[in-house]
DNA sequence: CTTATAGTTCGATGGTTGTCGAAATATGAA
DNA sequence: TTCATATTTCGACAACCATCGAACTATAAG
């Protein structure tokens, strides 16, 4: 089943998610951590996020926070901590319309 | 044979030369012209894009300097008009770091 | 050469964004 | 409850960005 069509609007905030250098690091960070997760059942925390990059925890915080509302990831509050996993979907939606007019 | 990796920082360039909207628009439009070229030997020129959008000539410029830069596209000169071509191998760039850590 | 059309460059402007520190909130531990 | 750690919210600030109109350059037609 091919995934349903994205609106351009969704698209470009996706985009615009995606577009910081920090942030996309951020994000590809967490996609490496899920991936672990998978094999070893450790999953993304926050705080380790937080601990492995160079910004503060309130840019970290707000970063997190266009990345869940452009779709890309999901975060669940587990105890004290926080828990990020990615949302394979909206990347499928955003391959898919990068997909148009490919040769 | 598997594209050439994109190192993060051009990713990112890619991805915030697509978050703006109306560029984005602008993107897909130049897409869809390169696909009717395939089938009718029709180019893709930037007077028609002028025309077809809301933006005035040098915000339509502006866009498309940016999504050249990021080397999503290419332009060319032919006689009095500009024509656009799709850089498809940056679009496979994209797609290859984004199907990381697919399910 | 003059005119008309296509496109770029420039300067300005209002809006957005990434980052920070400080303060507030949440949760579990002692 | 009190404390420590995790995360969010707030206010601020400099940097960046999308858009515009005006002026400039390029190319072709007459």
């Amino acid at each position: 089943m091919t995934p349903k069509p994205m609106n351009m609007t969704h698209l470009a905030k996706v985009m615009k998610a995606l577009s910081s250098p920090k942030r996309l690091e951020l994000y590809l960070d967490i996609v490496k951590k899920n991936e672990g997760c998978y094999k070893t059942g450790s999953e993304c925390f926050l705080t380790d996020i937080i601990s492995s990059c160079d910004l503060g925890a309130p840019t970290v915080s707000h970063h997190l926070k266009e990345l869940s509302n452009a779709g890309l990831i999901s975060t669940e509050r587990r105890g004290k901590y926080l828990v990020a996993t990615v949302n394979h979907e909206t990347v499928e939606e955003v391959r898919a319309l990068l997909s148009a007019g490919r040769k």
